[in-house]
This record gives C-alpha cells, structure tokens and sequence, in this order.
DNA sequence: ATTATACATCAAAATATTTTGATGTATCAA
DNA sequence: TTGATACATCAAAATATTTTGATGTATAAT
C-alpha cells in the first residue's frame, strides 16, 4: 500500500498533484524546465495576468514544489529537484505494485 | 519541455493528476494497489457513501487510470498498468531535466 | 413476479478553487 | 524623494468540484 512504500504524507501528496492538476500550472511547470524564471518571464510567455500568476506560484510553492530566489526586485523560480524526486519515487511505488498483482483470472 | 518528451497530451496529464489531488481518492487508489476492488469493498473499507465512491470512481475512470470489469451484480475496478507507466514516464521526464539543467550561480 | 443487492446517475446544496481588479510593499533609477 | 518596476496580497465575483439524498437500472435470488 502507498502508506508504507513512501515518504511522503498523503496530504504531501495531494498537494504535489493539486500543483500538477490545473493546465496554466501546468504550463508554468513547462517553463521552469528550461531553468529559472521570473514572474515577468511568465508574464511575457504566457499571457496569464500578474497576479493570476502569483497565485498559481504560491500554489506551487506551498506544495513544496519551486523554490524561490530573490535578486533585487526580480524573484527567480526554479523546480526543487528534492520534490521532484520524491514525486518520482512515490509514482514509481504505485507502478512497481502493478509487476506483484495479478489480475484474478491471469 | 514537457511537450516535447512526453506522449501524455497536456489535457490528459492534468485530468490524471486531478485523479491524485484529492485524499478520497489517494484512498481509493491506495486500496486498488491491492488489486481489483469492488464498490462494495471500497464502501467497507472506508466509510464513503455508495454515491460518493462512485462519483470518484468515474473521476478516475475519466481520466484513464482504472478500467473496470463486470461480473454479475459487481463491477471490479482496477489500476491501469499502462496509464500508470505513462504517469512514471512523464514525472521521469520531469525529473531527468533537473539533471541537465543548472542553477544559475553553480 | 417480487424483492434485494450493486451500482450509476441526477439535481440541488455545500464547498473549494480560480480569476479579477485594486491596493500594498520593496527595490531601484533618475 | 519621486516615480517606476516587480511582485505579493486581498476581497469580491466567477467558476468548478464535491457531497448528499433520491431515483433509476441491471442482475440475481426467492
């Protein structure tokens, strides 16, 4: 069961695919996958508003998915490599489940 | 970017990870690790109503991550190996980027 | 045929999330 | 010190999701 096989909480979890649930996070997300970005960066390749996008950032960041940089009056974002591994490992446990079940007539 | 390295359309991964947001449905999922489940099952494991597992189950169903088999009055609903491995694949991606890319200052 | 079981579906209510536009704060440049 | 920029935060409105209780449908047992 998931319980045992992950380290994370499942409240955790849910918060990590809350983050991964709405298509302009999604599309943040995207972005952050070539590095570093500012709001205005998202501002400029999205056409999300300012503060719409400040609200899907405090998402991601509460989730505990970005981290954050300030440098003068810009605040750079970047994915935590931390978060997406143990991500990866949690999905990993559910697909790893499927090699030890059989289906009941197989 | 994710576009580019993944076979999940955008629309399907967010349906997919909408499938993981909620806790009720972490649970559900929990409990068809163990294999096929029945609605029936799910209502005495946790303490769900009939309409509400059945809400969820449809969530799950929509977004391709259980397929469900019927046998009489019952309807069996298990995880979807190769929607699993499509998820593993896409947050592999995901993680595989932060290897290659660098912090600004490192 | 009748009744019970297993589940789906529906509409309404409850609740949660998202968007918008306005305002606030800190940094910087002139 | 004034004005501009970058972003956060807030409250209200818009929208979406979830829950509930009722009803519907199919299967099966009596």
């Amino acid at each position: 069961m998931l319980k045992e096989s992950s380290k994370l909480k499942k409240e955790n979890i849910s918060k990590l695919m809350v983050s991964f649930s709405d298509p302009f996070r999604l599309e943040i997300i995207d972005l952050m996958m070539d590095g570093e970005v500012c709001v205005c960066d998202i501002m400029k390749l999205t056409n999300l508003s300012q503060s719409r996008i400040s609200y899907h950032i405090k998402i991601l960041k509460e989730a505990g998915l970005i981290s954050d940089r300030q440098e003068g009056r810009w605040v750079y974002y970047s994915l935590k490599k931390e978060a997406l591994f143990l991500i990866n490992e949690w999905i990993t446990s559910l697909t790893d489940y499927s090699s030890n079940k059989k289906r009941c007539c197989e």
